[in-house]
This record gives structure tokens, C-alpha cells and sequence, in this order.
DNA sequence: CGCTTGTTTGAATACGCATTCATATAGTTC
DNA sequence: GAACTATATGAATGCGTATTCAAACAAGCG
């Protein structure tokens, strides 16, 4: 025995109610005219028959879905996940909804761009990933907007939100040359990615000023990845007459523990004792005991508001042609891997590690 | 000049090709009743016309969404970060969605779960959260299926998949008695969850097989973060005459990894020289290089698979009281806190770990 | 050839809500 | 009390698809 399960609609809430089915709509949304004794009649039925209204009819009528879609490329890198997280609770906080996608490494994005799509979300967040352009006109087409978030925009026409790579980049040349780093090594991220090379030109500019010439910099890849620098600094310090510099920037966080560990497993190398080392973002990670990453953060929180502003924006529809590219400064963050910092009250600064690491079962 | 957006429907394709509207519903529903010459018209004109099926539509008239909710308990603790992301990864590969919420720590997660109800998702998976009982009922009555990810029941009709964990704490108290600790220092998680008591138990029940009496055995609330088990840590030591223990057992590996940082950082205590250690996840942040965490991995692929196959078989409505209780053994890892473990192929560990870490930007 | 079985197809309809529009009621003003 | 204005309400309709249902058609069989 098979029990249909029909679910309650607004049209037996109505009927219990005494009212009109539009009425028992209008209960339920925000600022609408209707009497209070109505609403609350309507109400009270809706709560006797356990009434749910369908977000998906009303998506189907209203042609909002409160649904926002986040595409993420790069689920390793912590940053991105500490994203996610950040898009999720901003998201909630106003009542919408997160539909969430990941995309494998360098592969673009399209199909998962188009799974969006077809729901009709009202934005979409890409963070991470190549878009092609024949999917982003296909969302110009069907008047979703979309936003880049932490990633610069090949194609200028695209709403951008994301840190001053070159500032940032910038604040930590100063540091290290402050500390007197005469010689540097660089490690490089994704050379597909604007993000590293604009981090890597910050830096280079701020040395340049100090008098650091070319000589003294030296750049390897480091493929983007915890693994990836881990190998490319064991290369590096493997090869016969290896530069030793005085200075290490990885281009981002993740990559700069990936040289640590590497710098202390296999070549014995202290930091900031042997070499002074920085990375850029800002994750958690950075902040454990073993590390206390010298870092610039990227200000994640004002980052999605403002996604979120622009995206809200773009969907008034008032003028779907104001792309705009919104650029945060990141936020000089002194650790212990850059030796002389005034750290901002030492214990203080301890205790606020500890918390923001955090983490309950 | 507003140019209204007017969107291209099922019934544009349908004018185009020269067929009735349901024949392209067809055209796009695998295994169903089409000529190939019908089909290859309507999906020809699908193309040109930049035609997208409406998903949300197609919620509507088909009662069935294709998105999953999953509700994640703590961000914080990477262990349900990596969780998500192996759900979102795992239904993305068949076809579905996945709509993200997260709850406050300790709040019970009610608003969050009634709005994943309200889009009639195909399915709800609720990840470490306490969810009300009448919530419970509710999503029964609406008929949709609830399952708990690592978290085992208090309402034991409920679908649940979770780990071992009264066998992963067993291995655990193995590993730790044959590598010499005859004292114990046990750092215990949420005292709501059930999850660490059970490891503790199973800890304590292998410990007690071995003929060590509960005098050998100190238990110390760490709160179950980070930041809670450093403090837990420092406390312990700080007090006027500390157990000192020779194994410490933290029930997850963020709380083992606050421990370990507390215990170098402010008592200058060595592991496993000193003491040796274990957690318990298999969280990607325990094989960084200080860490190396000896731990129990959570088989999350495994979990992850199992959950959403239950769900699918609830969805199947064959008989929804099949409330199944899944639990899958956890994995011993050796790592390099606790001595005299075997590691396999120490070379190729690395090399695995690093890879396992990976991070790309 | 008449009949059955099986495959395609289109007309009609349901899905559950939001929205438009016209009507009805209450509240103001002179 | 007439003439308005503001507010409440319900009837009707639309959103874009999937799903009956019955009709049309082809094929197989005695």
C-alpha cells in the first residue's frame, strides 16, 4: 500500500485559512499588503498542516531563485575552501541559498557553468577557474551575471573582485629588504594565472626601488601546490651550486608551508635563522605553531560582500553594462618567518591565533 | 530601452524543429521514446537557439530536483571541509547538485534544514549538527530523505553512516601499548557528540584488555578545536604537579595538532621523544612535515558513497523505513608521533603525503 | 487481410506559487 | 454625504517543463 504522499500547498492553507490562495502567498512574503488578522489566521493553518512553501514554484513564477551558484577551482588550496565557506555564511545570512561546484584542476569550466545556468541562479561566483567566452556571452544571453572573484579578468567586461596582488606583493619586498635581504628567491605559482604574476611584479618593483637588481633574484616554478614548491625548492637546493638567498617569497600561502617544510626536512634550513621566507593570503594554516607565516592577507570577508554587492547589482538590471573590477588591498601580516617584525603583543597575538584556527567536532 | 530577457523556452526549439513541445522534453530525457531523426532536429535547433533547459522547471513538473543539501556542522575543523568537498565532487560526477549550508557551532541546525526542505531537495545529509526531532518528523512527513555523516544516532531510526570509531580508538591504544606507553593522557572532544566518546571508549576498553588500569589513565576536556586542546594542553602542564603522561590520545587530529603545538611551543616537550601521540580523521593538515600525525583515517570516499546511496535507495520510496545504520572501519595510519611504527616505504610515504596535500591556485 | 503488439507523437494538463488586474472595503477630506 | 485615496482581497493567469492519455502508425503473425 502505496501512500501518495501529496504534500500540503498553498491552496489547503488557503482553504483552512478561509482565504484566497494569493492571500496565503502575500503571508508569507515580506512588506506585502495584507491585514494583520489575515496573516496571522494564515499563518496558524499554515503551522497546523505543517505547510512548506515550494522555493522551487516560486522560483518557477517569481524568476528569482535566491540561489547563487559558487564555482571553486581549487579545493586544495585552503584560501579556497575558507572562501567557500565565507561565500556560504554571507549567502545564508541574507536567506539565499549556495549551490556549490568544483572543477578539477586546469580544466575549465564550462559544463559545470551550464549545470548553473540551467537553474536559473540568480549569480554566479567563479573563483579559480578559466571560463570561456563562449559561456560567459551565453550568460550575457540568459541575463545571469557573473563575478570573478580573486581572479583578474581576461576578459575586461567581467564584474572582478580581488586583492592587490601588486600592493601586496609590495609590503612584502618591503619587509624582507627592511630585514636585509640583499639576495631573493622567488617561487612562482600557475603561469596561467594573473594572480602570481602580478604578485611576483609587486615584489619585483618594491625590490627594484631598493636598488635590488636582477642579479639578485632568482625565480623557480613552483606549480601552484603544497607539493609542487615542496619538490621545486628540493630541486633547487639539490643542483650542484645552488643560489642560497637570503630571502624566500612563495607567491601564496600554501605553497610557502609546502618550502618550509621542505627547507626543514631535507636541507636542515632554519627559518628566519638561514633563510627569511614569506607567502601571501593569509590562511589558517599559515598561522600554526610550526610556521607563523609572515603574510599579506587578502581581506576574504570584504571580498565576497562586495562579490555578493556587485553580483545584487548587476541583477537590478538598471544596467547590466556596469562591469566593474574591484581591487581590495591585502593586509601586511607580520609571523616569525621574517626575522626583526614587531609583532603586535606577542601573547596577544598568540591567544588570536589560536582562536582563529579554531575548530569544534 | 529595457530589453526584456526573454528567455528561450522548450517551445521555440519545438516551432524551430517542427515538433510538439514534449517531443523536445523527450529529445533531452535519456531512454526515452524518440526517433534518432526527431531528436537529432530538436537537439540541431536546441543549439542554434542557445537553447538551456529550465532545471528549476523542471523540479516543479517532475518532483524530483536533482540537488542534494548538505549541511556542514564545523568549517572549522578541515575534517568536514574535506567532507564537503568529497560530496560535492561525488554528486557533481552524477548529475547532481549540491546546495550548501553551514550551522553555527552548537546551534541545532532547524532553520538551516527547513530551508533545504522548502527547495524539495531529492535528499538532506546533515554533517556533525543536532537536529530537533520534530524537524526529524517533518521531513518524513514531506518525504525527504535525512541521513548523518559521522554522527551516529540519538534517534536510531534515522539513516547514519559513520566511522568506527570504538575500533579506530582500539587501534589506536594498540599502537601506543606496543610502542611502550604504559600511562595514558587522554584529550577528550564535545561532550554532546557521541563520536569522541566512542573513540575514547574503544581507546580505554583496548587499553584495558591489556591489563592497564584506569589509575594510568588521566581524561581532560578539549573542547574539541584547536584553540580548545592547546589550552587544554597548557592548563595540564601548567598545574602545580602534572600526570606526565607517555601517550596523549586526542580524539580528533585538529585537537592532536593543537596539542602538538602547544607541547613544543610552551613546554618544549618532544614527540615522540618525550611523549608520543595520535588523532584521529586522517585530515590532510596531520601529514604537513611537524606534524606527521599517527592517526586513524575516516575512509571519507567510502562514507561519502555509502551516504548518498542510502539516500538514493530511501528516495526509491520501496520502503522508507529501511532506516540503515552504516558503519565502516576506520584505517590505521603510521605516522611519525608515535615511535617504532613501521612506516611503509618512508620514501614513497613522503611522496604520497605531499601529493595528498597538493593545493594549486 | 484482419488482428495484435509495439513504438512515436501531440493535445491537454499538472506542478505550486507569484503577479497582474479589477473589485471591494475602509479611511479622509471638504 | 459626495468624491477621493489608500489598502485588502480574490479571480485569473503565467512560469517552463514532465507526464498522462489517446490517437496514429508501423510491424509481426496467423
Amino acid at each position: 500500500m502505496k501512500r501518495k504522499t501529496t504534500r500540503v500547498t498553498s491552496y489547503d492553507v488557503a482553504k483552512l485559512a478561509g482565504v484566497s490562495q494569493p492571500t496565503v502567498s502575500r503571508a508569507f512574503t515580506p512588506n506585502a499588503s495584507i491585514a494583520k488578522d489575515k496573516r496571522d489566521r494564515v499563518l496558524a493553518a499554515a503551522k497546523q498542516l505543517h505547510y512548506l512553501p515550494n522555493s522551487i514554484a516560486a522560483s518557477l513564477s517569481s524568476a528569482r531563485s535566491n540561489i547563487v551558484a559558487v564555482i571553486v577551482g581549487d579545493m586544495h588550496n585552503p584560501f579556497y575552501s575558507e572562501s567557500l565557506q565565507a561565500f556560504i555564511n554571507r549567502l545564508q545570512a541574507t536567506n539565499r541559498q549556495v549551490l556549490a561546484f568544483t572543477v578539477e584542476d586546469g580544466r575549465d569550466c564550462d559544463a559545470v557553468l551550464m549545470q548553473a545556468l540551467r537553474y536559473h541562479v540568480d549569480g554566479i561566483v567563479v573563483t579559480s577557474a578559466n571560463l570561456s567566452s563562449d559561456l560567459i556571452s551565453l550568460s550575457r544571453e540568459v541575463g545571469i551575471p557573473i563575478a570573478l572573484f580573486n581572479r583578474s579578468t581576461s576578459d575586461p567586461t567581467l564584474t572582478s573582485v580581488r586583492c592587490d596582488s601588486v600592493q601586496g606583493g609590495g609590503l612584502l619586498a618591503d619587509a624582507m629588504f627592511a630585514a636585509g635581504a640583499q639576495s631573493y628567491l622567488i617561487v612562482r605559482g600557475d603561469p596561467q594565472g594573473s594572480t602570481s604574476r602580478l604578485r611576483v611584479k609587486g615584489f619585483r618593483d618594491a625590490l627594484a626601488s631598493f636598488g635590488i637588481g636582477d642579479s639578485a633574484i632568482t625565480e623557480i616554478d613552483g606549480g601552484s601546490s603544497y607539493a609542487g614548491s615542496y619538490r621545486a625548492i628540493s630541486n633547487h637546493f639539490d643542483s650542484p651550486a645552488p643560489q642560497f638567498p637570503d630571502a624566500i617569497f612563495a607567491v601564496n600561502d600554501i605553497m610557502a608551508i609546502g618550502c618550509i617544510d621542505a627547507l626543514r626536512a631535507k636541507f636542515n634550513i632554519a627559518i628566519p635563522g638561514d633563510i627569511m621566507l614569506a607567502g601571501f593570503d593569509g590562511i589558517r594554516e599559515g598561522r600554526l605553531g610550526p610556521y607563523h607565516l609572515t603574510t599579506v592577507r587578502q581581506p576574504i570577508e570584504d571580498m565576497v560582500t562586495k562579490t555578493l554587492d556587485l553580483l545584487g547589482r548587476d541583477n537590478q538590471g538598471e544596467k547590466s553594462a556596469t562591469q566593474v573590477n574591484c581591487v581590495l588591498p591585502g593586509i601586511f601580516i607580520p609571523g616569525r618567518t621574517v626575522p626583526g617584525l614587531v609583532e603586535i603583543a606577542p601573547d596577544k597575538a598568540l591567544e588570536a591565533d589560536i582562536e582563529s584556527i579554531s575548530g569544534k567536532n
